[in-house]
DNA sequence: ACCTGAACACCGTTCAAGT
DNA sequence: ACCTGAACACCGTTCAAGT
């Protein structure tokens, strides 16, 4: 019959009877602390050790409830994504409602620390991405979009903000990382590197969202049969940029 | 003034002298060892412990020369990044160029382990680094399209290539975890899911290379200014992933 | 100034032994 | 059947001591 799928409910029942103490072990309270740990201290909080520690045992006792780090991880994201909004405003159309499924999608993976880089690192197959999954191809589908073209735009959608999110989650963590590629870039060679002198300013812009969007708004163009090419808007970009590097106080640096 | 550029020249000299039994160590040898054993043995095989162990050291001699693993890892991420091929055919349109060189940069982080991966935690900002910038710049300058949508483009290029890679590249450690995704997607239920299962085979297609040439096509058309539209072919998908699939043995997994 | 061994504070995973 | 402590084989990083 195959392996197990690891989504589906075990069939282990703890033996910590009595919660007086020590509430009963279960699958599902470890993946809520390892969440919420995640969240409290980042990717390094995330520990089977420190899981175990805040559920008051030893490492060990864990592999009764998931086999792996690598498991745990698969259904710490999973639980994560079951925040993200799909649904929209009803009366919305599609384009819209698109938008606000990938904005939350972004917005969940910018709300816990080390999301993004979890979500990179693991492929996401329990029910919560597969409800997005749905949500997505269901959209597009209503949009006019053939399948095979959802299907590959659905990856390139959600791959890029993923990336995007666990970009720009790297930044903040060392302190000072994103202020080092910004140092590198302004302190660029004119002779040797003319095109990226040139363009210092618009390579060091933007706030992940209006990114996102930008990037809702080109992929969608992308993709669309031809006849609906002038629904989406032509240029998004359009000195954004110079606004956006403003707002991150990109030039004073 | 600020922090040491990282990929600056040390100035530190090794004292192992008479390379007779050992040679000198330097932070270019630490590299070298450093990717070599990434290639050889995959991310796990790039400790510091281990690097040290090849160079016939103990860990602690590297932090003369590397201040960090983080450090350790971005130096040698932009060593590998040296090996993509920024030239092209001369003679070939700007978009045959771009065509290559990120098909050189796909096939660069495919060709060692855990490159990918390493990709998406570092940030890139070294010479070799920098010289895919420029070109691709370059590039795009050459094309007609400014430069705030250029940067921008080239975040959307880069990261979805990286993407594909690093979630290329996991399928293959885990033994199976591609075909745990494609049991489920194969295995979900048609009404809860009606979509995902409807596109089955779509979801599931596909090798890398040809998803980049798609999402290439895809964005190009996405960002080019409208009177560029004919150039770009209008729908690059078209049956392709009926045959991927095959090739792939997705239907006997 | 480089180089080193030992120590520190962690990991994930396994296993024999408990209930 | 669950649960556990101890052990195993690793990590990155620091530090005092060597040359």
């Amino acid at each position: 019959m195959g392996t197990r799928n690891p989504f589906d409910p075990p069939e282990v029942r703890s033996r910590r009877r009595g919660g007086r103490v020590k509430p009963p072990l279960s699958r599902d309270a470890i993946v809520t602390t390892a969440l919420e740990l995640l969240r409290r201290e980042g990717p390094e909080g995330m520990s089977l050790r420190k899981v175990a520690a805040a559920l008051e045992t030893g490492a060990a006792s864990l592999y009764v409830y998931v086999s792996d780090l690598r498991e745990l991880q698969a259904l710490v994201l999973d639980r994560a994504l079951g925040s993200v909004d799909v649904r929209g405003a009803p009366k919305a159309s599609w384009r819209m409602r698109l938008k606000t499924l990938l904005s939350s999608y972004l917005k969940v993976l910018d709300g816990t620390p080390g999301l993004a880089q979890l979500a990179l690192a693991t492929v996401a197959a329990g029910p919560n991405a597969l409800r997005i999954l749905e949500t997505v191809m269901g959209l597009l589908d209503e949009g006019g979009i053939d399948r095979a073209t959802a299907a590959w735009g659905y990856d390139l959608f959600m791959l890029y903000i993923t990336a995007i999110a666990a970009e720009h989650g790297n930044q903040l963590n060392p302190g000072d990382d994103a202020g080092h590629v910004a140092r590198v870039i302004r302190g660029v060679s004119p002779k040797r590197y003319p095109h990226v002198h040139a363009a210092q300013r618009e390579l060091l812009s933007g706030p992940s969202e209006r990114r996102v969007a930008w990037a809702l708004d080109v992929l969608l163009r992308g993709i669309l049969p031809p006849s609906e090419w002038s629904e989406v808007k032509p240029r998004p970009v359009r000195n954004a940029p110079a606004s956006a590097i403003a707002r991150r106080g990109g030039l004073k640096v």
